[in-house]
DNA sequence: GCGACAG
DNA sequence: ATCTTGTCGC
């Protein structure tokens, strides 16, 4: 798929900041999607030294969960990790990664937060914009915000709220396993969020998307 | 000032 | 994220 990828990325904290003060902006958190056929997953690894991102995205059908493209990209790696700025690290090598695909995906599953960012713009959410593709942010620890008890059985989940407004949930994808954290990126609703992530999650913790994703960017 | 902190 | 074997519990 054809991506249009930014002319410069930030060398500062500061700039970096400015962007997604500037990017928030645009994220549209109303379900806004077609028809799901392609569900993809996106990750990304660092191989052998630090210097090197290996991004790695993963086309499943859907609602079969068959995969049906895959494409693995390596960039130079130009930021550091800074809670707050991961998606500045990982991006660049995701949409070289995504631009070797053949299949346009649907919906994109991205590893790490969306809306539950302290500047409302995590990985999810700066994907999304960039890409103009639905989003959703699946993290495995959280990043910020504070929520109810969540029981154990598989299927339950709690706002995720921060400031005043909910960003997110928290959802328990397998009984008596630590939840997800789920978040919007762009294109798409919460509720709607949470019911693709337990379409794609039928076996383990995490969504099959974000399974094979995973093995193929650190591969 | 202190603690928290996606991957 | 990454370095890494066996072990506990559903």
């Amino acid at each position: 798929m054809k991506i249009e990828k930014p002319q410069s990325w930030p060398q500062t904290v500061e700039e970096a900041k400015a962007i997604q003060e500037e990017l928030r902006r645009q994220v549209i958190r109303e379900d806004d999607l077609p028809t799901v056929r392609y569900v993809a997953g996106v990750d990304a690894g660092y191989p052998e030294q630090n210097n090197l991102t290996q991004a790695a995205v993963a086309v499943l059908s859907f609602p079969e969960l068959q995969l049906c493209d895959q494409a693995i990209a390596r960039c130079p790696t130009h930021f550091p990790y800074i809670p707050g700025f991961l998606s500045f690290r990982e991006i660049p090598a995701v949409l070289e990664a995504l631009e070797q695909l053949t299949i346009v995906p649907d919906l994109l599953l991205c590893d790490g937060q969306g809306l539950a960012h302290p500047r409302r713009l995590g990985i999810a959410c700066h994907l999304g914009v960039l890409t103009n593709l639905p989003t959703i942010g699946v993290a495995k620890s959280r990043l910020i915000g504070t929520h109810d008890a969540l029981p154990p059985e598989r299927g339950s989940w709690q706002p995720l709220r921060d400031r005043g407004e909910t960003v997110g949930a928290v959802l328990r994808s397998r009984s008596h396993v630590n939840p997800l954290y789920i978040s919007i990126g762009h294109r798409i609703s919460l509720p709607t969020a949470l019911d693709y992530v337990m379409r794609c999650t039928p076996k383990y913790r995490l969504p099959e998307t974000t399974r094979i994703s995973d093995r193929l960017a650190s591969s």
